[in-house]
DNA sequence: TGCAAACCATAAC
DNA sequence: GTTATGGTTTGCA
């Protein structure tokens, strides 16, 4: 039995579906309804589900990360994803993106060179992050750092970005699956829209 | 700048 | 199997 929990912080929903061990899908968005839709149209069909108005506090303490990652004041938050029922190469770049650290941005060539596939495989995948924002798609852009596209709105992108900030100023090499992955300032991003 | 062609895993038929 | 579909990239005028 999936569980699903929603809770509204400061005017933005978040939401959960969660089986007893793991995070099958997240979400968050201005419009409860529309989130709520997204969570249902990502849980596995033939999955028996049930949607909850209050919170357990486990599903509370969830909640409240993400809405910490929407804030732009945390990372790498380490929570169990369900992830077993995608396909391999789907879980592969979800890792690779996940490996992009706060305060930077990198791009859908990149991830395809780091993951393998093509860049358009790579944003097909963004679109359908069943993770949003603990599988941070938001940091993941078009090669000239304009922002691409993104599942609840480019300007919550950028205001994603933007609260991340951090100020770093050289690029970062990361190693994730065995490859390098180029990291570079969210700034690169950022200084395209002052 | 703008356009066309190459690109590549998925999902839907 | 086959086809359609992008949150792209690159090259070339």
């Amino acid at each position: 039995m999936i569980e699903i929990y929603t809770q509204i912080l400061d005017s933005t929903c978040f939401a959960v579906a969660l089986t007893q061990q793991q995070i099958v899908t997240s979400s968050f968005g201005a419009n409860q309804q529309t989130v709520i839709n997204n969570i249902l149209s990502k849980i596995p069909c033939n999955t028996p589900f049930q949607v909850f108005c209050e919170p357990t506090l486990s599903a509370r303490n969830v909640l409240t990360v993400l809405k910490s990652i929407y804030d732009g004041k945390e990372d790498n938050p380490n929570l169990p994803l369900a992830t077993a029922h995608l396909p391999s190469y789907t879980k592969k770049v979800l890792k690779t993106t996940a490996a992009i650290p706060l305060g930077y941005v990198t791009t859908y060539g990149a991830i395809a060179k780091a993951s393998g596939g093509g860049p358009r495989a790579v944003g097909n995948i963004m679109a359908g992050n069943p993770f949003a924002p603990i599988i941070p798609c938001h940091r993941v852009v078009k090669s000239d750092f304009t922002l691409g596209g993104y599942g609840g709105g480019l300007k919550v992108k950028l205001e994603l970005l933007s609260r991340e900030s951090r100020s770093f100023e050289t690029i970062k090499h990361i190693q994730v699956n065995g490859e390098q992955l180029e990291a570079f300032p969210v700034e690169y991003v950022l200084r395209n829209f002052t």
